[in-house]
DNA sequence: ATGGGTGCAAAGGATTTGCAACATT
DNA sequence: AATGTTGCAAATCCTTTGCACCCAT
């Protein structure tokens, strides 16, 4: 059994999604891995356990679920979209040295005026990003 | 003369890039039109009464600007980069309907730690993105 | 004359789409 | 059977790069 398989179907269900087998383990593995996946990485390292699943499907589903917000999509870096599991909003820190995505979890949200009003505009996402060079690297010499 | 002509020279100057006629063109044009110009409008729009101007020069042209910070980029959509002649920080709206980029001036930005250490990562640039239906697109009709 | 800047054409990559095969109800 | 899902291959689109020419110092 998947690490987070009982999760992962209740996420699904709880999105309006069925619960296929490709859905079943991408998601799995977003909640299982919070590192901030881009396709590419998800598709690798799910086809070594499962070799047939396509470059397609990961596409394809990953995009389905940060439609239906059974997942959050990160476009903090111009080259390269994210995927995080994980729906809370939570401030994001990306390197531009290492190129790593690091939730910022100390950072509060400012108050978050989903589902309201600001300006006649109505709000159902908000996304913080910061930009810099991680602690990791800025201990290494250039 | 262009309408902002000085303080693009100005804001070249300041960021020490050479002010060739096609960076203070592009210069002008960013701190002229507030609606975070694509790639593609800005060649467009410029086109008209610069026909020689390539697609190229402004797309190595505008990312060196915001390499220089002498702009902002905008990642907020997944599909279109865009890019800001206002580099002071502010929040940003985007509408999913009509896929403009709107200014919520309103909007405080979170206290910025730029140059500062969050939890031993270096900032230098925060990015607020509001995402939604904006007011115009919510008065239409579907 | 030298170094940087520009623009054409081509290359490179990422993402999407058409469609036939497949699975599930 | 009917509907939704998958995956291959191809198409598309955005962006960058190589390189020769040009401009300004």
């Amino acid at each position: 059994m998947l690490p987070k398989e009982k999760e992962a179907y209740k996420r699904l269900e709880d999105s309006g999604l069925r619960p296929s087998v490709q859905r079943l383990i991408i998601m799995d593995y977003l909640l299982s891995h919070h590192t901030h996946s881009t396709v590419d990485e998800v598709h690798k390292d799910l086809g070594r356990k499962f070799p047939t699943l396509s470059k397609t499907t990961v596409y394809n589903t990953l995009r389905l679920f940060s439609e239906c917000k059974a997942a959050q999509m990160i476009t903090i870096d111009e080259h390269r979209v994210c995927y995080d599991g994980v729906t809370v909003p939570h401030a994001h820190f990306y390197c531009r040295r290492c190129g790593r995505i690091i939730d910022m979890d100390g950072i509060c949200m400012p108050q978050l005026p989903i589902g309201e009003s600001v300006g006649g505009n109505t709000v159902d996402e908000v996304q913080l990003y910061y930009k810099g060079i991680c602690a990791k690297c800025s201990a290494t010499k250039e």
